[in-house]
DNA sequence: CGGTCCGTTGATAGAATTCAACGGTTGTGG
DNA sequence: CCACAACCGTTGAATTCTATCAACGGACCG
């Protein structure tokens, strides 16, 4: 395996085995995959707006200091546009294999939907960290991620610790701690590190108000 | 000075001299007044979107244990409009003697702009809730209403110390430590309840690194 | 002039982070 | 296939930060 030579900062992505400058691959006209940890970067013809058809993606804003604020999210069917600006700079990250279509097609109403509904979804963010404890937020996630995983009673979480900590503002330690207290108190049971059964939803829930 | 009789809850300002319930005074076709502490409800005629002439306002969310969020403060020039939703519902108030027109003529590329921007807003938000300490917040925020007060050395901010302390997540005593602490370090001064100046904005952007 | 509201300050309690150690898993190379 | 290294996640102890509770002074309003 022969790793990238990169010059300054040199992100820790970068000395793993998931090279992260790499093309995606392209399936179809417009369907492209992504793989695990890879950074997702539409070819420039294209609009930089992608629909996901399967996998599950990160939206990351870097930091100078190198703390990273996981924004959001998305799997299925999200709509995902990255967002550049003067001020903010937020970047697209496959955190497992990923397909998606460039949606260069996408009518203007669909479009404008999308948009409200990632206010929305921003304004509930602001909520969780402003308003809520380290216990509440990690329930509210793990409410979030199996209602959009299906709502099956056992599900698997896509993401690890380390974004599941930046994504709710808080250190891989707590969110270790809270996951453990709740299931001491039986509200949720862990299956390996990556799976959640959540027992009784409404229990959890309860922690919400 | 007569109060309304509300069963139930009773909103703290209903208690207070400023009944918050009242019509705004209407000047011209389009132009309206609301004092302070008022909630701000357009006509139901009128797109539920408006421009500041003059004055300031606070988006609101409410939460149901009486705890509040402010969502973000908006003055002279910006466009604004009330978020409702299944599970968000934001109200606008304002805070100070506000003029505004409705804004039923503005062009889909205005709106769409304010939107962006409104975006990238409420994503900075989120950086600073999840990832700025007490001071930190407090001195980003100085910065900010500095900036949009006209980058004079001095200015007077608009809100109380519970508005500023319910838009950047914290106690209103946290927000007066940190205040003093800025001031004992020489960052800022303090004139009066609402007075800030700042000798050396450099000195003060170090902090945010 | 007196009461209420707003902001500041001090002491204490509580919550989350930091630092450190450890076990388990995964991936790599022999 | 096995051994080893790197990484991920958990747990404990100590520290730091923020909230809470309480008291007080000043501004504003009637």
């Amino acid at each position: 395996m022969s790793y990238l030579s990169i010059q300054g900062n040199v992100d820790p992505r970068a000395r793993s085995s998931y090279p992260f400058l790499r093309a995606p691959v392209r399936h179809a006209n417009t369907t492209l995959r992504f793989e695990r940890e890879q950074v997702i970067c539409l070819p420039p013809d294209a609009a930089q707006v992608f629909k996901i058809i399967s996998g599950w993606v990160r939206l990351v804003q870097d930091l100078a200091d190198g703390r990273r604020q996981i924004v959001s999210f998305h799997g299925k069917g999200d709509f995902v546009w990255c967002m550049r600006n003067a001020s903010v700079s937020i970047c697209a990250e496959a955190i497992e294999e990923t397909l998606l279509i460039c949606a260069d097609g996408i009518s203007k109403e669909e479009m404008h939907q999308a948009a409200l509904q990632q206010m929305v979804e921003a304004q509930k963010h602001v909520l969780l960290l402003s308003q809520r404890s380290s216990d509440e937020r990690v329930a509210s996630f793990l409410l979030d991620m199996q209602r959009r995983m299906g709502s099956s009673r056992i599900f698997s979480l896509p993401m690890s610790r380390a974004d599941f900590a930046a994504f709710v503002g808080m250190k891989i330690e707590t969110i270790s701690r809270c996951l453990s207290s709740l299931q001491q108190r039986g509200l949720i049971r862990l299956h390996g590190l990556r799976g959640v059964e959540i027992p009784a939803r409404a229990a959890l829930e309860r922690l919400l108000q």
